[in-house]
DNA sequence: CGTATAACCGAACACCGTTAGGTTAATGGG
DNA sequence: CCCATTAACCTAACGGTGTTCGGTTATACG
């Protein structure tokens, strides 16, 4: 009961379980307790490795954005990197849904984000972007990207499930919601995204001929 | 010390505080006690008037919605209803930030975001668009402005802050993080917005002479 | 071999949302 | 006018939270 044979703790290890509880339990049943008793130790133990508990959620926050794909950019085309990138992002992310407050409320500069954002610049300016216009549309996709996790998250297509509820009264609601909506959704950000670098097209075409 | 001459607390004057000191001192110094302190009452009179600290923040919430400006759409013109709306949404949000997760993260079905929600899908279609299109329209809008007020909310932009430490190193980093970051965060806003409507032109031009 | 340190633990602190039960003031019926 | 009801606040407490302090013990090092 003081010290063990063999360590029990490490930081990877506090971390997978703690990215398992949370895709498990959610992030509101994610305490140090729980997550001590997840791996048979008490809660003080874990601050042995991390400082709080808003450092160890920082960091599995960036173990999951290292998973993002920025690769599309190495091509030199600008609309492939991005979307490729911003799919890759919005995947990452709805692969862990309980996280994403944390990532979208917290600093954006951890060390796998500041990576990854500084390959998307340097690939939009290498296809010819303005460095002015890299930052906005870097800044932009990322809007995007976080907005449809989000309104996914927060399950927020309730409210356009009224509107299809009397245009296909044969579904039952629960099945509306479940199937119709993720692909709504997946839908939805398709689109955006099509239109959004659709409308980048003929931006790009005026400014890369002018003096950026 | 029991019950006072005139009662002290309602629902508006609860819900008045409460947006006062979570726009002051920040959604996690928010708690019903301090909330209770700030009304010269005790936390458990709360509770006479809503059931739960959750209620409380989804009507504050709601409440905040209710600013946002759907008349664009009267005009017939989808863009000018779009922009309209997504730019009053986007300010909205921000002009309360810390109440930004309450609104992003909770249920999407309150009375007011309801009504909007149903104004829009009726101006799309109104104007031409299928309904199947409006949904992923309306929902495509939202991401964007999420994603906007989220981002900035989260101060995001730390990460372009460093690219552009480099460029600009006369700037000091406060003064780049405080005004040439709201700065770019609007023109973000607007050139996503701006870019994903112009993106839409065409798909409208194919879509409504097909059947829908 | 002894000592320093690493790794875990028990107990506690100050907070949190919420509830049960008490006290007093206003209100409405006879 | 008085009495019962009820509304509006209170105190006290419950079980939970993140975090810290001061132990205890096993390993690692000189």
């Amino acid at each position: 009961m003081a010290r063990p044979k063999t360590p029990i703790l490490s930081k990877p290890v506090i971390r997978r379980a703690a990215l398992e509880l949370l895709d498990r339990d959610g992030l509101e049943r994610l305490s140090m307790r729980r997550l001590a008793e997840e791996l048979d130790v008490r809660a003080a133990s874990l601050y042995g490795h991390y400082r709080t508990k808003e450092e160890l959620l920082g960091d599995i926050a960036d173990e999951v954005t290292a998973d993002i794909d920025v690769s599309g950019f190495e091509g030199g085309d600008w609309r492939a990197g991005l979307a490729t990138w911003a799919r890759s992002y919005r995947a990452a992310l709805i692969e862990h849904p309980n996280l994403l407050p944390v990532i979208a409320s917290g600093p954006g500069r951890r060390e796998e984000a500041l990576r990854r954002a500084d390959v998307v610049h340097g690939g939009l300016v290498g296809a010819g972007w303005p460095p002015r216009y890299a930052t906005m549309i870097g800044a932009s996709t990322k809007y995007l990207v976080v907005g449809a996790a989000t309104r996914s998250f927060a399950r927020g297509f309730d409210d356009d499930a009224r509107v299809y509820r009397d245009r296909y009264p044969n579904l039952s609601q629960a099945h509306l919601l479940a199937e119709v909506a993720t692909e709504i959704d997946e839908d939805s950000f398709e689109l955006a995204l099509t239109a959004f670098l659709d409308g980048l097209t003929p931006v790009f075409e005026t400014v890369r001929t002018s003096r950026g």
